[in-house]
DNA sequence: GAAAGTACATACCAAAAAGTAAGTTAATTA
DNA sequence: TAATTAACTTACTTTTTGGTATGTACTTTC
C-alpha cells in the first residue's frame, strides 16, 4: 500500500507481490505470445497450433495452453469423439490481451529493417 | 519464402528463422519488459533501475541492459567520474517498443480485478 | 591509509525450463 | 486383429537461467 503511494505513476508491475506481475509474465511468456497471436485469427485445434507455431514441442504447447486457460484467456472445447478433437479459442479477456500484444508484434514486423539497421554488430 | 506465401496474414514471428521472433523474445523477456516500463518515465541510472524493479539482481539487470543496448533500444551514457555514473535511456526505437508494451501493462493493471475473477482456482 | 561509493564482471552452484522419446486412450478402419 | 489417429501425459536428460557472493577500478572523504 505504501509503495503504491510513492510511485503511482510507475504502476504495480514493478512490485514483486502484485498479481499483475505474474499475469504479465504469463502473457509475455515465449510461447504464450505466439499462441495468442495464432488464436487471434480464430479457433484452432491443438495440432493446428503445433503446426503453425514453428518450433514448439507438444509438451510446451500443452503446458502453455493449460496455463492460459487457467488464467481465463483461453477457452478449451472438447468434442467427445475418437480420435479426440479439442478446439481452442480466446475468451473476451484473452482477445483483449492478444490485441495489445499484436500491436507490439505488428510494430516489430513493420520496423524490422530499421531495427536490424540499428543493431550493433557483435564483436 | 514459400511459408510466407501460404500464411501472409500470420506474419513472420511464427517462423523460427525470422529475426522478428528473436526481437520479440528480447522485448518480451521477463526483465526487459520491466526495464522498458521503467525507462518510459525517463533517464535512469543503474542503481535507480535496480531499486525500482523489485526483485532484479545486478547480474540480470546488467545482462538485460546490455542486450537491449545491443538491439538498439537503449542508449547508455557513461560519465567519466568517480564513483562511476552511467545513465540509461530509451532510443527512438526503444520508446516505440515500450509504448506498445505499456498498452499491455496498462490493460493488465486496469483489468486486474476482472482477470483475477475469471481465474480458475487451482484444484 | 583505510573506507566508501558506483557500476559493473566473474565464478560457482542450484533450480528451473525445455527437449526427446515413448506411452495412453478408445473407437474406427483395413 | 492390428493399425491408425488426436491430444495429450510422463519419465528422463540436457540446457538454460538465475542467485549469491566476491572481485575490480579509482577517486574522494574520514
Amino acid at each position: 500500500m505504501s509503495s503504491y503511494e510513492t510511485s503511482k505513476l510507475l504502476g504495480q508491475v514493478l512490485s514483486t507481490d502484485c498479481p499483475s506481475r505474474e499475469i504479465l509474465e504469463h502473457l509475455t511468456n515465449k510461447w504464450s505470445v505466439l499462441v495468442l497471436r495464432c488464436l487471434s485469427d480464430g479457433v484452432h485445434r491443438f495440432s493446428e497450433l503445433k503446426q503453425r507455431i514453428e518450433g514448439v514441442s507438444e509438451k510446451m504447447l500443452a503446458q502453455t495452453l493449460k496455463m492460459l486457460e487457467k488464467d481465463g484467456f483461453i477457452l478449451r472445447t472438447v468434442y467427445p469423439v475418437v480420435p479426440p478433437k479439442v478446439e481452442y479459442q480466446l475468451t473476451i479477456l484473452g482477445s483483449q490481451a492478444a490485441e495489445k500484444m499484436n500491436y507490439l508484434i505488428q510494430w516489430i514486423e513493420r520496423s524490422l529493417p530499421e531495427i536490424l539497421d540499428n543493431k550493433k554488430t557483435g564483436s
